[in-house]
DNA sequence: CTGTTAGCGCTTTCAC
DNA sequence: GTGAAAGCGCTAACAG
């Protein structure tokens, strides 16, 4: 009130002066460093900060300290996919727990807005990026983005150097498959896409490893591919379910292309799970829990995904465990009610 | 190279020695203020910078100008909802264009969280905040996020001197029952949500409007409630579609309800549009188009509204265009495949 | 046209 | 135990 009257918001000198003690006494009891301070000075100066509503600053003193509490987020495309939110929520809740807070950006794919995007963001001092793409991919990391601890999220790259955490695709596939066969399938068939992704590279691996291991022949008529949506679901499930001899089970590269195979089946008079048991992939909240009747499919587990790249990325900024490069997270089997023992006579 | 041989990265200092000049002039090279530079000076600076690698600190150009070229995003909810993705997409994309990056953090509904997350945002200079819920609602916030310019995002508030943009739910509602009406309906039932959320009321008197703009009576009889997602909207049009004067038209509250009465239609063997029409709301991108037939449906502006809420932030940060204070977001019609004239004979 | 100088608000030796 | 003072890297008067 009485030297200091000026516009703004309170500064730390403000507080000094109403608390009768110098900036080192405030800064020193608002960081908690307040080794030897006597309680009652202490007291002063939490009062006289409340008193004036001060709020320290974070840009100078992480000028200061050369720190800045803020890791980078930087994602392909982001909207398009509904698996997106997830991820973010679990890097968010990660970085939150670790007191920092998440500069986000999305380079729509556009390589200029991406390089433009990674220097505003070292601009401001991010301590670590975490770089994710919308769905399992092999990506090419700007040199730039790794002059900050990094790591790579639903993504993988030549470079293995670079941390990553990808779905375990083909541990989500034995599991599926192995899940019919335990109900009684021997005649299983995949349904994959045709797209060359390492989600459907490696779903078929982890398909034909699970007959493998129950000594299932695998036969490649069993496997036919189609485009991912609905529509190739639809197509490739009849190719298979109007051969004589069809399968009694479907293991489908994801949801969508599950509910194509539940449409060729009701078309042809196939009831699920009795005539044919399916199961998915991806878990899509919307769309699994609906079909008729509800699907069973493996969950993508994004959510854990985007909280380990974010607890790793917070590793390697605080110097510890650079063990774990490539963590390849767990897809769980989320059952309902498409799958059930194969008919009686086939 | 010759004095100041360090760590760290190069600072302004270190690129004006190299080029021979002072660090004002390089200040005024790199920020296009050199208005009367010569050009051969000008190349020296950037050649120097370019040379050392040279990247601003934001922090503290920003200590210096009190500003911060960052926005705050505050949510409540992310993951839990498909809708998200496209409002952040549309909040970055906006923010983006004006330069500014964005600060997220989401609060889970949690007060403490909130009040806290506040706290780290204000802390670090954020010029303004969006404040996102993740459907349409009332919401109260906290007197901290007033410090800055503030616009509500998918809600609004008691104080209505607050900015916000929703969707028009009523205008969607209208336009959805006029869609039925101009295919020749009359007798239009409305499956309506149990939940009294705003999107719920309005889209009733959407549906109100309509009839009555076309001298359509209102049938108390023909609106019938259930909860929000399949199984509700299910279980209500079958209780309408039992009936013998049943309707010919339905509008439903959600893309879920929807593919509820859908299920209710196929069981009772009426035919989609032929026996039956049916209109949606949100267009859920994995639903709708692939209900069979394909659901024709109300899409939800969620990437618009993400643009809007920031580029009115911008302008209140900018000092301008203070006029619009409640934007109602028009949501368009996506017509697909199920709607048609009614059958002749009911 | 360009350099000198004084801070932005904070943390942190180093004295007393 | 606490204060004075230096300085994080940058911008912006103000000279010259």
């Amino acid at each position: 009130m009485t030297s200091s009257d000026r516009y703004g918001p309170t500064r730390m000198k403000d507080v000094a002066s109403a608390a009768g003690v110098s900036m080192t006494t405030v800064s020193l009891v608002l960081n908690d460093k307040a080794v030897g301070i006597p309680a009652e000075t202490k007291q002063r100066v939490l009062d006289a900060a409340a008193a004036l509503g001060y709020r320290p600053n974070a840009l100078a003193a992480n000028l200061r300290t050369r720190t800045s509490d803020t890791i980078g987020f930087v994602s392909d495309t982001i909207a398009t996919t509904p698996y997106a939110g997830a991820m973010i929520q679990g890097a968010q809740d990660a970085a939150w727990k670790a007191g920092k807070l998440i500069l986000t950006i999305n380079t729509n794919g556009d390589p200029a807005v991406e390089a433009y995007a990674l220097n505003a963001l070292l601009g401001r001092q991010v301590e670590g990026i975490v770089y994710a793409a919308m769905y399992h991919q092999m990506i090419e990391v700007p040199a730039a983005a790794k002059e900050v601890p990094l790591v790579l999220l639903d993504a993988r790259s030549a470079d293995s150097e670079i941390p990553s955490v990808v779905p375990d695709e083909r541990g989500g596939a034995y599991e599926a498959t192995s899940h019919l066969i335990s109900h009684g399938h021997k005649r299983i068939g995949f349904l994959k896409n045709t797209a060359s992704v390492p989600a459907a590279n490696e779903r078929l691996e982890g398909y034909r490893e699970a007959l493998e291991a129950n000594a299932i022949a695998f036969d490649g008529e069993l496997v036919v591919a189609g485009d991912s949506g609905l529509a190739g679901g639809y197509a490739a499930a009849m190719a298979l379910l109007v051969e004589p001899h069809r399968p009694t089970g479907l293991f489908c590269f994801n949801d969508a292309m599950a509910a194509g195979a539940a449409r060729a089946a009701h078309e042809l008079n196939l009831r699920i799970p009795d005539d044919l048991s399916l199961v998915g992939f991806d878990n899509l909240e919307l769309v699994a829990p609906f079909t008729n009747p509800p699907l069973t499919t493996m969950q993508l587990p994004h959510y854990e995904m985007g909280v380990w790249a974010v607890e790793q990325l917070i590793n390697r900024i605080d110097g510890e465990d650079f063990s774990v490069f490539h963590q390849r997270m767990q897809c769980p089997l989320v059952e309902r009610a498409s799958v059930g023992p194969p008919p009686t006579r086939t």
